[in-house]
RNA sequence: GCCCCCGUAGCUCAAUUGGAAAGAGCGACGGACUUCUAAUCCGUCGGUUGCAGGUUCGAGUCCUGCCGGGGGCGCCA
């Protein structure tokens, strides 16, 4: 990599001057091409320890890599309080689109960072008493181009649904099915909304509340494994909060803990002591007084199966804001297992409102993550929830949405990739073949939009593994983005196929063109998007 | 009251994790179709990055304090 030859190169001219390099030289790419194509602040990070002016620095060292430029360099500027910038040939990027071609659609962009690591990612894990809502499919787009993008990096992933069919929330469920069946009014802490009542309506079974909300869970869930399937994801397992408590896992668990001198009695309840863990609350309830298992006992119970059973390196939780009060006894009784802390990690989604009012479950005014899809299509849902960061509580206007649903970034991304398509297709009438790389002289690859995407193309090693390493697959659809408005540019600048370009650059252009399908295409995959063959 | 997240262009969001002169899309205005799809491209307008300090060569980014918004603080799940 380009990167590397220039960092050793600054490395070992930092040594020709007497000065100690620093762990890494940091290599960048400036955001203004003015400031050449690589650049190093390394003259300003060491200048202190060296005991030297900054600019001097730089200066000595740019005389110095000027000197004896390595692979690519035309020229080394200082510039600003001391930056170090390099000015590349365009072979550089010549050579890139080799490496993407080479390596292809399969292993571009691809790290082994994970070293077959196995990591699980639990995400959605709605519970089964309604349908999913919007913030249910944001935060599931996000898990599972997490999961795609920690793939690619050599994580061995496994994506996982818990399912909580168990519990209060359950016979709460059956209790406003029930009343609404004998035509009374739904309690206070119960569900409301239509689907209940269309539920209700449905349900023929006993009066039991249990039983009228397991019957009720099994529905709900069939049609959530059905809304996520519309929007592609799947789940390599589902998880039965039931298969828990129905096991001796709880008592197990708490049993474990006991052991580690963790476990105390008080005010007729077991308790967990979680102060040495980081918990501000220094201890939680496992067994409630009544004798039943508290939610977080089974959290446990679960988490210790994720760990201690199955016996995964590394847990991802997806969580919403909602359930934002479980992160610090979850991450304490995990360590209080113990679990080395770092091992589980939480990932917060913030709440996604609607211009029409707020979300909530019992309140029965939420717009239905299966509307959306059928109005959006899976693709615009998943790529306009991966366009902002996790940590950013998102503002849908529908109507907006829906208006200008027609010129969203997915049908411009989209059909970037069909554009190519279409070329493959003209190619193909015409009887153009790609001749091999070897017989294609890229050095005719010099318009500023062919180097643009070529430019794109060079990043998408970085961006993959900075969206990984920072659990932020959102930079992927940025880039992607960006990768997709540059082909367009060049795309209408730059003519492949046709009167006025010669055999040689359509054939330098036909090869810049399969790059950038293989960068879409991997781009798209991660994010779980379609690349369709036109529009 | 305490904890977490956020505050960036009229709107929705980015910003290589501390880099140089903060960028896109939408909206507004003005241009470009005889050739691979104009679902595209080009240009213009638009900013005291909520406020005030601090850290340093350098802050949208880190620290402190305010202001504002969202979420969370059960022997519920």
């Amino acid at each position: 990599m380009i990167r590397d030859v220039l960092a050793e190169a600054v490395r070992s001219a930092l040594v020709g001057l007497g000065v100690q390099p620093p762990g890494a030289v940091e290599l960048e790419r400036p955001a203004r091409r003015e400031h050449g194509d690589w650049s190093t602040n390394v003259a300003l990070t060491v200048a202190k320890a060296a005991g030297r002016k900054p600019r001097e620095l730089a200066d000595a060292l740019a005389a110095r890599l000027q000197a004896a430029p390595p692979t690519h360099v035309s020229a080394v500027e200082v510039a600003g309080p001391g930056f170090v910038n390099f000015r590349l040939r365009d072979s550089w990027l010549h050579d890139i689109l080799g490496d993407v071609v080479e390596q292809g659609e399969d292993r571009y962009g691809r790290h082994d960072l994970g070293a077959a690591e196995r990591v699980q990612v639990e995400f959605v894990s709605a519970n089964p008493t309604g349908p999913l809502h919007v913030g249910n499919g944001w935060w599931g787009s996000y898990g599972d181009a997490l999961a795609r993008v920690l793939i690619r990096c050599g994580y061995q992933v496994s994506r996982e649904y818990y399912v909580n069919d168990t519990g209060g929330q359950i016979r709460s469920l059956g209790e406003s099915l029930l009343a609404i069946r004998r035509g009374a009014p739904v309690p206070e802490s119960g569900y409301q909304g239509a689907y209940v009542a269309e539920l209700a309506r449905a349900y023929n079974g006993p009066d039991d509340e249990v039983a009228a909300g397991r019957w009720a869970a099994e529905r709900n869930l069939a049609d959530i494994r059905e809304t996520l399937a519309a929007m592609g994801i799947e789940f390599d397992e589902w998880f039965s909060q039931a298969s828990i408590e129905e096991s001796d896992a709880v008592a197990e668990t708490i049993a474990l803990l006991r052991e580690r001198g963790l476990v105390f009695e008080d005010d007729g309840a077991v308790w967990l002591r979680t102060a040495d863990f980081g918990d501000p609350r220094e201890r939680r309830v496992l067994v409630k007084s009544d004798g039943e298992f508290t939610y977080l006992a089974g959290d446990l119970a679960y988490h210790r199966d994720k760990f201690l059973v199955r016996g995964y390196d590394r847990v991802i939780d997806v969580f919403g804001a909602d359930h934002q009060g479980q992160v610090d006894s979850l991450l304490a009784g995990v360590e209080a297992l113990g679990v080395e802390r770092g091992r589980l990690e939480i990932e917060i989604g913030q709440m996604v409102s609607l211009v029409s009012g707020k979300m909530s479950k019992r309140a029965g005014n939420f717009v239905p993550l299966r509307d959306l899809i059928d109005d959006l299509g899976p693709d615009v849902t998943r790529l306009l929830s991966l366009l902002t960061s996790l940590d950013s509580a998102p503002l849908l206007d529908l109507d907006k949405v829906r208006a200008t649903s027609h010129e969203s970034p997915v049908y411009y991304v989209q059909m970037a990739h069909a554009r190519i398509a279409g070329i493959g297709r003209t190619a193909r009438d015409r009887a153009i073949d790609r001749l091999p790389l070897e017989q294609v002289d890229l050095s005719l690859l010099v318009h500023e939009r062919e180097l643009e995407v070529l430019r794109s193309l060079s990043e998408l090693p970085d961006v993959v593994l900075g969206a990984c390493v920072d659990r932020a697959p959102h930079r992927v659809a940025t880039w992607v983005r960006e990768l997709a408005d540059r082909f367009h540019g060049f795309y209408h600048d730059c003519w492949v196929i046709g009167e006025g370009v010669s055999p040689e650059l359509t054939q330098a252009r036909l090869w810049l063109v399969e790059a950038a399908r293989i960068g879409l295409a991997i781009g798209l995959g991660l994010l779980g998007v379609h690349a369709p063959e036109r529009m």
